[in-house]
Parts: C-alpha cells; sequence; structure tokens
RNA sequence: GGGUGCUUAGCUCAGUUGGUAGAGCGUCGCCCUUACAAGGCGAAGGUCGGGAGUUCGAGACUCUCAGCACCCACCA
C-alpha cells in the first residue's frame, strides 16, 4: 500500500494552529505597516516577549533593491532580458527569504516545540514563503510593468544600437573577446552572444585556410562574389547559411578548408549607380571625364564595398578574409588580360562588326542574357508596299512600322502560292523611295500576318540572318542614341525612335497605305539593368568564339566531373550550351576591365597584355610592311575604348582568386573546388561561363559539385524585389525591426512612389508587431529546415520563431545540466564505477543515429533533414525523456548510477553541440564553453573540436522494449492523473500488478512518477475492489479509488470499434487468394501478426469492458 | 512552340527501394511541475489537385486532364 502517512492525532490540532499562524501573517504582510503581532503556538508556553517579529515584506525587501531592477536599467532593452532580470532579483530574494524565515523559526520556535511538529512547521514555513513569495512577485512585476512602457520605445531602437555596438565591437578587435563564465541567464538572449563571438574567431585565425599539402583532406567552397554596391538580401543570408554549414562541417573534420570570398565589380550596375549620384549633384561622367569618373567609382567602392561583408560577419560566415579578392584587383585584372590576349592568340577571341543587343540609355551592348523580355500590348500594322511596276502592292505586318526606314527587301516563303508571281520582281518602299526586291525565303510564316515579311537585317536578328542568306546589304537607320540618322530620308533624321513611328504611322495613312491596324500581344525586349527597351544594332564589338568551349563545357558535364545538384539542372545546363551563340564581351562602359587592344592609326588592332607590348607587335608589323613594301603608320597607339562584360572576369574566379598563373599551394589545393552553391538564375551567367574558361587554362574543372538552391520568395510566393517592397533584411530578422521603421525601409526606393501607400498596408498587415529579433542562430536553422531541393522557398517568419524556441530549449537544457553537474562528478575519471542504466543508452544509441543521419544530410545536400535530425534528438528526445529520466535516475541515488546519468548528460550534449555547431555557430560556441569541460573536452573553441564521427551502434532489442515500457508507463500514470484529476505534485495512488523482477528496474521512475516513496508490486492476482483503468505492456496498472467509469467505458469503446475495423480489414487482406500467393511471405508474415495482435487487443479491451458493465 | 518544377492538415513544408499518412506554426482544452510559459500534456483537423492504369496493395510508378510557378526560343 501507498498511502500517505498522516499522522492523525497531532495533525489536525497543528494544522489548525498553523492556519492561525498563516492568517497573522498574511495581516501583517498586507499591511506591513502595523507591527505584526506575536504568534503564539500555544496557550499553556510561555509568550515570547512582545516584538517587532516576523519580519514585514519592507524588511524582507531592502527598499534599495527593488529600485535596482529600474536603476541599472539603462541596457534593459528586451523583454527576455527583462524576464531574465527579474528572474535572478527574483532568486535571489528568495534565497534571502528563504534563510530569515528559517532562521526565525528555528531561533523562536523550533527549541520550544517537540520534534512532532517538525512536518507541521514544515509545512507553515513553506506556505509563509509561498505568500510572501507571492507578494515579492507581484511587487516586482509591479514595477517591471512600469519598466515595459519604457522598453518598447527601447525595443525599437534597439536594432541601431546593437549595430553601432557590434561595429565597435569589431573595429576595435572585440574588447570583450572572452566569454563570460557566469551562469547562464534564465532565457535564450542572442544579441549577447552573437556580438562576442565572431571577432575572437576571426581574430585567432580559425577561418584561414590550410595550406599544408601533406593534408590530403580538402574543402573549398567559392563565395559567388556579390556586386560591392549590393546589400545582403534573403537569398544571399540563405546560400551563405548553406555554405558555412558546409564549410563549418569540414572543418571540424579535419579539412583543409578555404571558403573564398570576395566582391564583383558589378560594371554595369556599380557605372548607374555612380551615374545616378552624379546626376544628383547636377553633373554627369561626361562632363567628370573618364579618368575623374573611375576615381569616383573607386571611392565608392571603398566606401560602401565593405557592407556585405560587414553583414557576413554578422551572419557568422567563416570565410578566409584573408584571401579576399576584389575582380579588380591588380592581380585579377592581370589574370583577365592574360586570358583574353591567349584566348585571342588561339583565335577564340575575335572582333567583329555583328547585330547586338544595344541599350540606347546606356549606350552599350549588352549580351544576350542581358536581356529580358516582356509581353506588352502593341499593335500590328498592316502596310501596303507597292510594286515598281505600279501595277499592285503587297501587304506586309509590322509592329515596328519605323524600321521600314531600313527595310532592304519584302519575303514570302517560297511554297506561298499566292506570291509566286512576285517572287523576284521589286516594290516601291513607301516614304524611302527605293526600290527593293522580293525574296523568297523559308523564314517566312505564310499563316502569320499577310504571310508577307518586311527585311530591316541592321535591326531584327532573323531578318539579319535573312539579309546574309541573300547578300544584303543592310541600312542602319539608328544613331547609338536610338534617333533616326542620315540614312533615312530627312524628314525622320534626328527623330527618336518612337516619334518616328508616330510621323511614319501619320505619313503612311496620308497616303492611304494603311491596310489595317490590329491590337497585337509582342514581347518587348528589355535590357534588364536601365529597363531600356533594346535595339538591335549593328556594331564593332568582341566575342568569344563558343563553339570548342561549349563542346568542352558539356564534357565535363558528360564525363561526370561536374555534377550538378539536383540532377534536373544538368538539362538546363545542356541545353543553353548546345544552342550557345558566341558571347558578346564588349562593353561601351567606362568602369570594368578595359579591353587589351591597341588601334594605330589606321585602325589595325594590336592585342597585347601591355602597351609596350602592343607597340612591340606594332613595330613588328611595320617592319613587315616596310618588306613588303606597305605604308607604315606611327608607333602612338590608341587604346580600345571598351571594357569587358563583368561576367568575363566572374568565369575566371576559379582560379584567378588561387593565384593562376603561378603555381602555388593554394592553387594545387583548392582547384577544382569541391562545391558551388548558387542559385539556378546565374548558371548561365556563370556556372557555365566558368566551366569553359577554367578547363582551357587550368586543364581542370572549377568545382566537382554544383549545389543549386531555391530561390527565396516573400510569404506569398512572391520574388523579394526593392521595387515590389516585399523585401526582407536578413538583419532585420536577427536583430529585429519596429514597424514603422520597416515601413520606412520597404517604401523608400519604390520605383512608383504611388505604390508606397499599398505596400504600407500590407506590410503593417503583416508584420503588426514588427519583427522581433530571432537571433543569427534561429535565421539559420530556419534555412537550412526549408533548404529541401527542388524548390523555390517562401520564407515564413513563424518558422524562425519555431527555431528561436529550439535555440531556447537547447539553451535551458544546458542550464539543467549545469546545475545538475557542475561540480560534481561527470565520469571523468574512467576508472571510477559507472553503472548505465538503460536509459542512458538508450539516449546514446539515439544521439548515434543522429549523427549518422546528419553526414548523410551533408552528402546529399539535404539541409533540412539536418535540421530536423538535430532538432529531434535535442527536444524530443534528449530534452522530452532523457532529461526527464536522468532526473529520476539523480534521485534515486546510487554514486555508479548518478555518475553515469551526469556522464551521460554532459557528454551528449556536448556531443549535440559539435553536431549542430555547423548551423548555428553562436550559441553552440557559448554553451560549449561551458559545457564541454563536464564532458572532459578541453578547448577553445568548438570550431576546433571534431565533428562527432557517426559510430552507428544499435540498442539492443531488451534495451528498445525497457525503453518503450518506461515511456508507455510515464504516459498511463499522466492519463491516470488526469482521469483521476490527481494534481501533479499530488500523490497518485496505484497498485502494480506483475513480475516483480522485472518491473524492479522501473521502480524509481515509479516512484517518481507516482510521487511514492515506494511502489507495491502485487504478484498474483490484483484485489477485487480496484477497477483497470489501464494496460502498461503485461503489466497491469490498478486504481484504488473510483474512476470515471463512463469515461473509461467510451474510451474502450472506441477502441473497439478501431480495433475491430482494423481486425476486418486484416482478414479481408488475408482472404485474398491473390495476397496471400503474391505479396512477399514476409508481408503476409507481418499481416498476421497484426491480426492477431489486433485480436488480442480487441479480446482485452472486450474483458475491460465487461468488468466495467 | 520546347523544357523544368510544383499541387499532401487552416498556413509553411517533410514523406527513402510501393506496405497502417508526418513535423513546425496556428486553433481548442487543461496545467507556472525546481532546465525551459520562448514551456508541458492532450485534442480536433487529410477520399495526398481530378481521372484512368500497373499491382495483392499507390501519396510514391505509368498515362491523361486541370491549375500554379519558372526557364529557353520566338511570328514580323
Amino acid at each position: 500500500m501507498a498511502e500517505q502517512p498522516e499522522r492523525p492525532d497531532e495533525g489536525d490540532e497543528l494544522l489548525r494552529r498553523a492556519d492561525a499562524l498563516l492568517a497573522r501573517l498574511r495581516g501583517a504582510a498586507a499591511a506591513p505597516a502595523a507591527a505584526a503581532a506575536v504568534p503564539t503556538l500555544s496557550e499553556t508556553e510561555a509568550p515570547p516577549a512582545p516584538d517587532p517579529g516576523i519580519p514585514t515584506l519592507t524588511e524582507i525587501i531592502p527598499a534599495e533593491r527593488l529600485p535596482a531592477v529600474t536603476s541599472a536599467s539603462g541596457e534593459v532593452i528586451s523583454r527576455v532580458q527583462a524576464q531574465n532580470l527579474e528572474h535572478s532579483l527574483y532568486q535571489r530574494l528568495k534565497r534571502d527569504l528563504d534563510q530569515q524565515i528559517t532562521k526565525v523559526m528555528q531561533e523562536r520556535f523550533m527549541p520550544e516545540i517537540g520534534s512532532a511538529l517538525d512536518a507541521a512547521l514544515a509545512k507553515i514555513s513553506m506556505e509563509i514563503k509561498a505568500d510572501i513569495n507571492g507578494l515579492v512577485r507581484a511587487s516586482i512585476e509591479e514595477t517591471l510593468r512600469a519598466q515595459m512602457k519604457n522598453l518598447r520605445v527601447a525595443v525599437d531602437a534597439r536594432s541601431a544600437l546593437q549595430e553601432a555596438e557590434a561595429a565597435s565591437a569589431m573595429a576595435s578587435g572585440a574588447p570583450g573577446g572572452a566569454p563570460s563564465t557566469t551562469a547562464l541567464a534564465k532565457s535564450y538572449e542572442p544579441a549577447a552572444i552573437e556580438s562576442r563571438w565572431y571577432a575572437a574567431w576571426e581574430r585567432n585565425g580559425y577561418f584561414r585556410a590550410g595550406l599544408d599539402e601533406s593534408n590530403p583532406r580538402r574543402y573549398c567552397i567559392l563565395l559567388p562574389p556579390p556586386n560591392v554596391t549590393g546589400t545582403l538580401h534573403m537569398g544571399h543570408a540563405f546560400q551563405h547559411t548553406l555554405m558555412d554549414a558546409l564549410t563549418r562541417y569540414h572543418r571540424m573534420r579535419g579539412y583543409h578548408t578555404l571558403w573564398q570570398p570576395g566582391t564583383d565589380h558589378a560594371g554595369i550596375a556599380t557605372q548607374i549607380v555612380v551615374e545616378r549620384q552624379l546626376e544628383a549633384e547636377g553633373t554627369s561622367r561626361q562632363a567628370l571625364g573618364r579618368e575623374r569618373f573611375i576615381e569616383r567609382v573607386w571611392r565608392w567602392k571603398e566606401e560602401s564595398g565593405s557592407a556585405i561583408t560587414r553583414q557576413m560577419r554578422r551572419l557568422g560566415a567563416s570565410c578566409d578574409w584573408g584571401r579576399e579578392r576584389f575582380t579588380m584587383d591588380d592581380g585579377l585584372s592581370a589574370v583577365v588580360t592574360e586570358v583574353f590576349v591567349r584566348l585571342h592568340e588561339q583565335g577564340l577571341i575575335y572582333r567583329g562588326k555583328r547585330l547586338v543587343n544595344w541599350d540606347p540609355v546606356l549606350k552599350s551592348a549588352v549580351s544576350d542574357l542581358e536581356v529580358e523580355s516582356e509581353e506588352e500590348a502593341g499593335t500590328l500594322w498592316h502596310i501596303r508596299y507597292p510594286l515598281a511596276s505600279g501595277a499592285d502592292f503587297l501587304v506586309v505586318a509590322t509592329t515596328r512600322p519605323e524600321t521600314m526606314l531600313g527595310d532592304v527587301a519584302v519575303a514570302v516563303h517560297p511554297d506561298d502560292p499566292r506570291y509566286q508571281a512576285y517572287i523576284g520582281q521589286q516594290v516601291l518602299l513607301p516614304l524611302a523611295g527605293r526600290k527593293i526586291p522580293v525574296i523568297a525565303d523559308a523564314l517566312v510564316d505564310p499563316e502569320f500576318g499577310s504571310g508577307c515579311l518586311k527585311i530591316t537585317p541592321a535591326h531584327d536578328f532573323n531578318d539579319y540572318q535573312v539579309g546574309l542568306r541573300h547578300k544584303l546589304e543592310p541600312i542602319g537607320i539608328f544613331t547609338l542614341d536610338a534617333r533616326v540618322n542620315d540614312n533615312a530620308p530627312a524628314a525622320y533624321r534626328g527623330l527618336d525612335r518612337f516619334e518616328a513611328r508616330e510621323k511614319v504611322l501619320v505619313d503612311l495613312k496620308d497616303q492611304g497605305l494603311i491596310a489595317e491596324a490590329a491590337p497585337h500581344k509582342l514581347m518587348v525586349p528589355r535590357c534588364g539593368r536601365t529597363g531600356a527597351v533594346v535595339e538591335p544594332m549593328l556594331t564593332d564589338q568582341w566575342f568569344v568564339k563558343m563553339d570548342t568551349l561549349a563542346k568542352a563545357g558539356l564534357d565535363a558535364v558528360a564525363r561526370g566531373e561536374v555534377r550538378f545538384v539536383p540532377e534536373n539542372w544538368t538539362t538546363t545546363y545542356n541545353q543553353w550550351l548546345t544552342g550557345i551563340q558566341d558571347w558578346c564581351i564588349s562593353r561601351q562602359l567606362w568602369w570594368g576591365h578595359r579591353i587589351p587592344a591597341w588601334y594605330d592609326s589606321e585602325g589595325t588592332v594590336f592585342v597585347a597584355r601591355t602597351r609596350q607590348e602592343a607597340q612591340a607587335r606594332h613595330r613588328q608589323a611595320m617592319l613587315e610592311r616596310v618588306r613588303s613594301g606597305g605604308k607604315i603608320t606611327s608607333s602612338d597607339l590608341r587604346q580600345d575604348e571598351d571594357v569587358l562584360d563583368t561576367w568575363f572576369s566572374s568565369a575566371l574566379w576559379p582560379f584567378s582568386t588561387l593565384g593562376w598563373p603561378a603555381d602555388n599551394p593554394a592553387l594545387r589545393m583548392y582547384l577544382p573546388s569541391s562545391v558551388l552553391v548558387t542559385g539556378f538564375d546565374i548558371i548561365f551567367f556563370w556556372v557555365a561561363r566558368m566551366v569553359m574558361m577554367t578547363l582551357p587554362f587550368t586543364g581542370k574543372v572549377p568545382f566537382r559539385e554544383v549545389y543549386i538552391t531555391g530561390l527565396v520568395r516573400d510569404a506569398e510566393g512572391q520574388k523579394m524585389s526593392k521595387s515590389k517592397g516585399n523585401i526582407l533584411d536578413p538583419l532585420d530578422i536577427v536583430d529585429g525591426i519596429g514597424l514603422d521603421a520597416l515601413v520606412a525601409k520597404r517604401t523608400s526606393s519604390l520605383m512608383d512612389p504611388r505604390q508606397a501607400e499599398g505596400i504600407a498596408a500590407t506590410t503593417r498587415r503583416q508584420f503588426a508587431k514588427g519583427i522581433a529579433a530571432f537571433g543569427t542562430d534561429a535565421l539559420r536553422f530556419t534555412f537550412a529546415s526549408l533548404a529541401s531541393h527542388g524548390r523555390d522557398i517562401k520564407f515564413d517568419l513563424s518558422r524562425c520563431d519555431g527555431y528561436r524556441n529550439f535555440c531556447n530549449k537547447l539553451w535551458n537544457a544546458t542550464r539543467f545540466v549545469l546545475m545538475n553537474c557542475e561540480g560534481r562528478d561527470t565520469g571523468i575519471d574512467e576508472t571510477l564505477p559507472v553503472e548505465l542504466s538503460v536509459a542512458d543508452r538508450w539516449i546514446v544509441s539515439r544521439l548515434q543515429r543522429a549523427e549518422a543521419e546528419a553526414h548523410q544530410a551533408f552528402r546529399e545536400y539535404r539541409f533540412d533533414n539536418l535540421a530536423r535530425a538535430i532538432y529531434e534528438l535535442t527536444w524530443d528526445e534528449y530534452c522530452d525523456w532523457y532529461v526527464e529520466l536522468a532526473k529520476v535516475q539523480l534521485a534515486a541515488g546510487g554514486d555508479a548510477r548518478e555518475r553515469a546519468t551526469r556522464r551521460t548528460l554532459a557528454r551528449v550534449l556536448e556531443t549535440i553541440l559539435r553536431l549542430a555547431h555547423p548551423l548555428i555557430p553562436f550559441i553552440t560556441e557559448e554553451l560549449w564553453q561551458k559545457a564541454a569541460p563536464l564532458a572532459g573536452k578541453r578547448g577553445a573553441s568548438i570550431m576546433l573540436a571534431r565533428y562527432p564521427e557517426a559510430q552507428p551502434e544499435k540498442l539492443d532489442e531488451a534495451a528498445e522494449r525497457e525503453i518503450a515500457l518506461l515511456k508507455e508507463l510515464t504516459n498511463a500514470c499522466r492519463t491516470l492523473r488526469a482521469e483521476m484529476n490527481v494534481a501533479p505534485s499530488q500523490k497518485l495512488p496505484l497498485l502494480i500488478q506483475g513480475d516483480r523482477a522485472r518491473l524492479a528496474p522501473f521502480v524509481p521512475y515509479l516512484v517518481a512518477l507516482a510521487r511514492l516513496s515506494e511502489v507495491v508490486i502485487v504478484e498474483g492476482a490484483l484485489p477485487a475492489a480496484g477497477a483497470p483503468v489501464s494496460i502498461v505492456g503485461e503489466h497491469r496498472l490498478m486504481l484504488k479509488i473510483e474512476v470515471n467509469m463512463s469515461a473509461e467505458r467510451e474510451r474502450l469503446h472506441k477502441e473497439r470499434l478501431r480495433l475491430e475495423a482494423e481486425i476486418a480489414k486484416a482478414q479481408a487482406r488475408l482472404e485474398n487468394r491473390d495476397f496471400i500467393e503474391r505479396a512477399p511471405p514476409l508481408i503476409v508474415a507481418q499481416e498476421k501478426e497484426r491480426l492477431a495482435r489486433h485480436a488480442a487487443t480487441l479480446a482485452k479491451v472486450n474483458e475491460q469492458l465487461q468488468q466495467l458493465a
């Protein structure tokens, strides 16, 4: 029997007295001004002298202590911090109170009362404490509530504050670099720990790439160099998280790692930004001149260039900053020149007059990739072209009537019966008055429009091809800023292309030459940067010949030397490279790598590394000319004005950053790099081009794997962009931001200011309270958990919330371990006996399983699985189960058992921290500093510790069963408590029937679960008085008291229905001849077993139901 | 026109070689239990986009239809 031992004799009397005492105390506490009456315990005993007696609240809490919450609070900046503060203050006060009350009790009452009173006194003392504690708490709460009002203001100002702090911490080399050794705060507060660690890591050189070639384990990731002008956006933060996790993982596994950082000069983008600044200052780049403009851009680059790298540090990116490069550094520029010259020598770079995409606003060529077509509403005009003979006319259809000024032919399909007679005739081009031929070309679709196509080779890519086929001389009719030039009739010269269109239409209408005008949807090509409509234009440009390079690029992937993850991107890559055109690499800009080509006065080109080299070549050429009696030109050479496409230098990134062409350890060790992590949007721009350029110059592929990530979208699945006003700054999630600040941020740089109101409204709806500070680790964990393959990411802040809670859980689990293990024997001395329980072995086996899962996740780039494995291990297994079981084990006592428990607690936690470190570096480092010594680990940083290697060791079946039983037991007790309405602190009366030997290991748990001092195990029949409510394995829990029978009956009934359905299903399957004959025997056996199990359970349920009835 | 994804709980998403549908968030109920209320326990919520096929058995494989998203090429 497990009844609470009462002392009915004295108990009632004692309790009555205690109540009286308590009542007086309450009065005293509530009215502290009035002196409390002296408590008397017994009329017969000598009354103590009149006495201020029990201390009043005001005495217990010295007045100056309460305001301490407020006065020291210049730094209190968040609710959590306030909570932590309150907690510590509360703990302190409580401790004082406990001591004082105990003292009072001992001094005043103990000597006078016999030991029989001990229990009652303890009870009274507890109640007093509880009572006064309540008052203390209320008082603190009140103070804090007043404080919160001020806090709310402070919280909004917070991100600015922290930014400044972090910046100064970094600038000054983190004075507080050494982590504090004080006890952990009650709750996880990311800002405080994150600001400390990064600087310490960097200062200690943990990020530096190893260059010791004797280590065969090497790991390298190239950071896709962000634009110098850019700021960190969610996509960066996402990709950087994954790259950092990979880098840290491999570093912890003993690899020499290089995460190569750097920035890109981003020719067009940067030039545009600086030009806008100049515009705002009322000047222009032309006014400044080339040299001064470039100086100006460099200055701007120095100012803003490191913004993104500062932000990366906040996210914990463990790049080797010592190797940071910029695409326009001297070294990298030299590589660009070298590659250009070599490609030119091999005939892979050539100069020529070709039709290119021309941006008339930028006044530069742009590549095919930089042109973005969008569907717009337009008109399809049918225009009559009279035959030269005057007898008839042809109708051509066009959406761009102004280009007819440059027409050189009208084309029809060779087989079109309608126009057979016209082929070879001439038509009189209206407005221009030129005679042009009617030609036959298969390009023409007879179905479209009239079946007649005007041919304008100078301003249309298809027409250009037709022109080449039919040897028609193109007539360019636009200047470089897209105004009509002198090749057109005088009336149109100088008009902008769209003005020209209007005038052409008016003139055609006047002459009655417009047959029809129908609305028509067409794709308008615009420049991705300026938004200007791109005009195909015949200009002199430099090109890279793609055929052989593309072939090599295709082969490398086909041979498996470069592998895409997920695999299906291979198709995209192949398709693009298969149909690739020559790459126009010259840009008519000023910011970029100037093309290493020089011209003499006759325009002969000399490609060379330097002007001197060009002059030498020129001299050589002149010598030859002298011999053949040619004319000699001056050696005063003029360098090509153009610069190279930004992506030209980016394509060289894999080897230009490693010191190519000089042979050196870094180049030998880190090329090819291990993996490239990037979005699909730059497969063409960058990935393919790196493969094509790295192969011929180094003989190696640039990287072995390409992990293509999804795009980060907003909560509604929209692409994040400034112009849409739906951007999220990752640092705002880290630091938090007030609603107003967020709205201001989002509406500040809109293309169309009219959207501001709508965006503000949406933002206010989505982020009604602004964004809380989640911390870097929570953000990183969120990114990882969303990173499944082949899917874009809709960024959901509520996930962030959950992972911030996870960090808090980890934090508190560590607190628990510290509280129970610090300063105690954690079994570091291996010679002392340890007695490992089933629970200890179980959690270790779970840990090992998670380790194996983590390794696999890294291999497959399944960061979502990685996050899940860590999350579930930590929360569902370690915290929910093991820690609870450990409490019991620690309470049950026994040196060897306790030592084993503490050892397991500490070691598993320490391993979890290492396991999680690549994902959540800051919190793990912070906690590891405290937890590692308990696990017998020493080290300056978790970064130097080894990543746990998986040694999966399966728990034996018996142990698995024990643990399952333990869980069932726990659940059964919970259910009983709920059904019987027994509070967790109350005793749960129960009898247990079962095999004593088998149940023995669980006695300590049962004692704890039932809050009993001992557990009675009944062997043989149960007492008839009890009603069975729950079956635990083979062991039956018996209640002594009445249970709610109807609820129980209902539950059993439901269970019976469920079982019957399952059984019917199983039977049907087993009666199915096909199933028996054709399903694998194992499956059939499984099915039979299931049927038997269900049947047995059903029998038990029925039996129970009968007993109830 | 060619190509690639996606469609599973109210929301965001997992779901290995076919074998009893999962998590987080949200909702509802009960609990401040000595690591954690940023917590604990419990509950509700799904004909896995529609249809057909293969199979003893399909969320998964095949076909088809629908919807959404993206990429490439474009018909002037």
